[in-house]
DNA sequence: AAATTTTGTGACAAATTGAAAAAAACAGGT
DNA sequence: ACCTGTTTTTTTCAATTTGTCACAAAATTT
């Protein structure tokens, strides 16, 4: 067994009962009583669980765990660069609606140093940046938590976006094309559209890698878009269709702080 | 086979169990160890599995912070022994609605080995403690998220409850006197009332230490309840009344099996 | 056939584990 | 409150496993 393994395991032991003895776990896992010590002590620097004499317990601290995937973490600076551009249109005073996504939540991250906003999310990670500011309302929308994503989806979500209408819907992309945006999965697809008709403006964003990707559910077409926020890395090939499919293209410049 | 194919197969064989070996993969996949390793590698570089000594486990490092005030650490024995009771009036097939509250978060902890629930909360962390559980769908309900607390609150939590029709509500209080459950925040305790006119069955979970205590909002009538989940430590003083008050009253036993 | 990429092998570095000894914490008893 | 014996933790070290690096062999592409 692998140490991630018994961690694990050792986590999972420990919610099912409370407390173990170093002795037990050493038992139950079938190593000796210096590796628990050592599981336990790393354990317990990572917040998971709190050490007692002769055992443990688990931690019942003031911070949430929630397990998932991870699936992008690349293209960074792009993100960056794309939520620079797209705080330039959020103002005191606006409703907005977040999507989930890598993009969308860099964007959210920007934003959580500005003032008198409410925000709408289907995200979890989203409303565990902005939650902390107290000058934003973050209204979490309902919905079925899927699985190893932070993120809600279902009718739930969608029925109640219905009872919304923000100035600005800020959606994200998995991958995207002439025929339009996709995303991996169907539900949150559908949340997807139904955050743009809550909205006064669409705003997509997506790093230019997403071009050369592919994935199954179609989301929006490019006429329901009313600005596309993409990073200049977008060649010119794509540039040149992407122009005349939606009425406002930004390129978002790489460098923090080159004009205005 | 091709470089990709190998890495998507990687991937798959990951989503399909979770964890493998080093030594495992090179089989499966009839390539060296050191092949494996720099394809280990890269998928870690983009992010998509982590390594760990010897094997590789899918990516899951995300882990969401939300910060809040950790009021009540404490009875927690007490709080384990009423969720061991209420665990048993909970069966496959059925709805549960959790309130907010260390003790129905106890019961959230016991529950997350049960299978085949619906589970509707406005609580974070009751959300982080279920989600993981494949059989069990956690719906949260939409909400203002409130400062300081991991918990939903406000118009939207109250609409979205009307939409459902469970068999149980496992709903807190921060006190209790003869004059009904009372708790510290108004928006919460709405949420609260409103939870128990979706549910047939209402059961109020709080530790004997409640009784003790005060807060500001009254939230449910004795009247409005059926079962009322403390502990052994209840003094006859209070027994008294509130056997004659509520049709159910149930003091869990400290011992973790004493019987049945 | 040459160039590039991919793969395998060996030597060495790093991590994990368990055992034993030393230090610290705990529980009674005086 | 103090001491003492026991339990637990920490420290240290050696054995084993695993990972990394550099370079050669093989396969693929040009």
């Amino acid at each position: 067994m692998k140490i991630n393994q018994r961690h694990e395991k050792i986590i999972e032991l420990l919610s099912r009962e409370g407390q173990f003895s170093v002795e037990t776990l050493a038992q139950r896992l079938d190593v000796s009583l210096m590796t628990i010590r050592r599981d336990l002590k790393t354990l317990s620097q990572t917040g998971q669980v709190s050490r007692t004499h002769g055992g443990a317990v688990l931690s019942r601290t003031g911070s949430i765990n929630f397990l998932f995937q991870q699936r992008e973490n690349q293209n960074l600076p792009k993100k960056q660069a794309i939520a620079r551009e797209v705080i330039r249109m959020i103002h005191p005073g606006n409703g907005i609606i977040l999507d989930n996504g890598s993009t969308t939540l860099e964007v959210a991250r920007a934003m959580s140093s500005m003032s008198d906003l409410t925000v709408l999310s289907s995200s979890l990670l989203v409303a565990s940046v902005l939650h902390t500011n107290e000058r934003m309302e973050v209204v979490l929308l309902g919905g079925v938590v899927r699985k190893n994503f932070p993120d809600l989806t279902g009718p739930l979500t969608e029925e109640n976006l219905k009872g919304f209408r923000v100035h600005l819907a800020v959606v994200g992309a998995d991958a995207a094309s002439s025929e339009g945006t996709f995303t991996h999965d169907v539900r949150t697809a559908r949340v997807t559209k139904v955050m743009t008709q809550a909205a006064d403006r669409v705003v997509v964003v997506f790093d230019s890698s997403k071009f050369t990707k592919t994935a199954l559910a179609h989301c929006l077409d490019w006429k329901d878009i009313h600005v596309v926020v993409t990073d200049e890395a977008c060649p010119e090939s794509i540039r040149s269709w992407l122009n005349k499919a939606v009425s406002k293209v930004i390129y978002a410049p790489l460098t923090p702080s080159s004009s205005q």
